[in-house]
RNA sequence: GCGCCCGUAGCUCAGGUGGAUAGAGCAUCAGCCUUCUAAGCUGAGGGUCGUAGGUUCGAAUCCUACCGGGCGCACCA
């Protein structure tokens, strides 16, 4: 309903001689000041060098609406223009959301545009912790945001296998197998000593036989490389399943090398005249596009450095055609943006192709106090742990409702309590009660239908609901834009509170006929919308609790 | 030392890209309600938007400096 309204204050704009005016249409939090405002004559007044409450009388004059849109106009404050809309328009709208039922909310603005999304990427080397569970309800939400608005979506895990950091995989694990088969054994420098795989040795001898600790320590060592690698990978698979988690694409490090894309890559750079050499190694050039530093790209030993193999890997993403490409990382990587960025640049992709959203780290509380993370006691850290003790729901909830770029309190207490104080708990009641109305009515929801009038919806809080439910579109369009979920969830909390207010206020079954139908649909409508944002962000919609 | 992120009510956080008297939840206080699932309603108190300057009709929002917290700063991955 805000689009009408938004495109003729455009052809008011462009009637005044200022097209590309940048203007704010809004729903005021004062209801004092109408359903939605704007600060058009604001803007117009600085070109039009008149006064703002002059300037707003000429754009009501001027605007051409269809008739039972607005019911009414103010000029109000410094030259705000506020707007009631008829009721007829909000009837209109409750008609909408009921037919556009599970796609309401969504969008086609990103039609064409090619999207990936890369979250997690993990090294293979243990389990993931919460700061990964954060990075993939997020890295998720964004995906879905996007879906929602159109775009080609690919969600893409990035897969380490390749490094100085899996050879140590190796050996620790080598270590561990000699340990559980009854010898002397020492985990090497800068190796992995975590609980798990101890585990992992014990299967290892369970499925390939005990003499497989008999091997030269050198083939013990690489097979465990390749056993600890798949062990590895399959645990953090579950954990991302059980999490809600799914990939389209999973790429493997080692692929990259395997298939030659880096000495291609340090072939395109050089003929580009970006290179050049420095103490017997190779640098990227990579102060002229904005990083502070030149960086190494082939070391003096003649090894690579990580920097390469990640430039070729983005290279690999460009060339598979995608439009944009996001990066979801820990803020311990967030250092390491500009000189990707600059590498980019380099090559001359456009500056908005690589986007990356930072997740700042996760505190986790029990009792008001931090859980430390302890290698030595083996005290919670993982995500599997998380997810055990609060549920799926709860936990991608959490990651999700606070910006990535802030850190998060993930209160434990909090996250199991099935009070209001739980905006998960909150959120999912309000629609196991708009459920509830039709399961004491006996009736399917999608049996009422919304050819109701206005008029028939008496109280304030009847009115107050719906046009809440009809800024949900905007809510999506904004969050994908912004890649914030957490828009979604601000939202939801908001939707949630009217709709138990609602519940408590106005009664639905029992009232005259009229009122009970009209009521039905607000609450089939305002279940369509609570579902909606639910399942975007990948959490269930319960019909009783 | 340098770079990036953050700093808003007692706590946790919003604040639609510069607009109206800075908001919400929780907590506190005073009342009410107990229903289609108890997880609701009304009101009150609570703020130098880290500090100091600047930009302009207007700044929590943009710029500069400083203070505090976090992360990073390798020919590591």
């Amino acid at each position: 309903m805000s689009e009408a309204l938004r495109q003729a204050l455009a052809r008011v704009a462009t009637k005044l001689g200022a097209a590309d005016a940048e203007f704010v249409l809004e729903r005021p939090k004062d209801a004092g000041h109408g359903d939605m405002a704007t600060n058009l004559a604001m803007v117009l007044a600085r070109v039009q060098k008149a006064p703002p409450r002059a300037v707003a009388a000429s754009i009501i004059e001027a605007l051409d609406l269809p008739p039972g849109v607005i019911e009414k106009t103010e000029i109000a404050g410094p030259g705000f223009i506020n707007f009631w809309l008829a009721t007829d328009e909000l009837a209109a709208s409750l008609r909408g959301i009921v037919e556009a039922g599970p796609r309401y909310g969504r969008h086609d603005f990103g039609r064409g545009s090619r999207v990936n999304v890369e979250f997690v990427s993990a090294n293979p080397t243990g389990p993931l912790h919460v700061g990964h569970g954060r990075g993939g309800a997020l890295g998720d939400g964004i995906a879905a945001l996007l879906e929602w608005t159109g775009h080609q979506l690919t969600r893409e895990f990035y897969i380490n296998d390749a490094g100085v950091q899996i050879d140590r995989v190796g050996q620790s694990l080598w270590a561990r197998v000699q340990e559980a088969a009854g010898r002397p054994f020492a985990i090497p420098e800068g190796g992995y000593h975590g609980e798990y795989l101890r585990e992992d040795a014990v299967k290892v001898l369970e499925r390939e036989g005990r003499e497989f600790a008999d091997l030269p320590d050198e083939e013990g060592v690489r097979r465990c490389r390749a056993l600890a690698l798949v062990m590895q990978r399959e645990e953090q698979d579950r954990d991302l399943a059980s999490f809600g988690v799914r990939y389209d694409v999973m790429t493997s490090e080692q692929a990259i090398y395997d298939r030659g894309a880096i000495p291609a890559t340090l072939a395109l750079l050089a003929s580009r005249g970006l290179t050049f050499e420095r103490d017997g190694a190779l640098w990227l050039r990579t102060t002229d596009f904005g990083d502070d530093q030149d960086r190494v790209l082939r070391k003096s030993d003649g090894s690579y450095t990580y920097f390469l193999p990640d430039i070729a890997y983005h290279v690999d993403k460009h060339d598979r055609g995608f439009d944009r490409v996001i990066d979801v990382w820990g803020a311990d990587h967030h250092g390491y943006v500009p000189r990707v960025r600059a590498a980019l640049r380099a090559l001359g992709y456009p500056d908005d192709f690589f986007h990356v959203t930072v997740v700042q780290l996760v505190k986790v509380l029990r009792g008001g106090d931090e859980v430390k993370m302890s290698k030595r006691s083996g005290e919670f850290v993982t995500l599997r742990d998380l997810v055990d003790e609060v549920g799926p729901d709860a936990a991608r909830y959490f990651f999700l409702m606070r910006r990535g770029d802030s850190q998060l309190n993930f209160d434990l207490d909090l996250a199991k309590s099935q009070t209001e104080e739980n905006p998960v708990f909150y959120v999912q009641m309000a629609h196991a009660r708009m459920s509830g109305i039709f399961r004491v009515a006996g009736v399917a929801p999608e049996a009422v239908d919304a050819d109701v009038r206005l008029d028939a919806l008496p109280a304030p809080e009847d009115r107050e609901l719906l046009k809440k439910l009809t800024a949900f579109p905007e809510v999506t369009a904004r969050a994908a834009r912004d890649l914030e979920p957490n828009k979604v969830t601000g939202y939801l909390e908001e939707l949630a509170r009217l709709a138990h207010g609602w519940y408590h206020k106005c009664r639905v079954l029992g009232e005259p006929p009229e009122v009970e139908h009209a009521r039905l649909a607000l609450a089939r409508a305002t279940r369509i919308v609570l579902a909606n944002g639910l399942t975007l962000l990948g959490l269930s919609a319960p019909d009783r609790m």
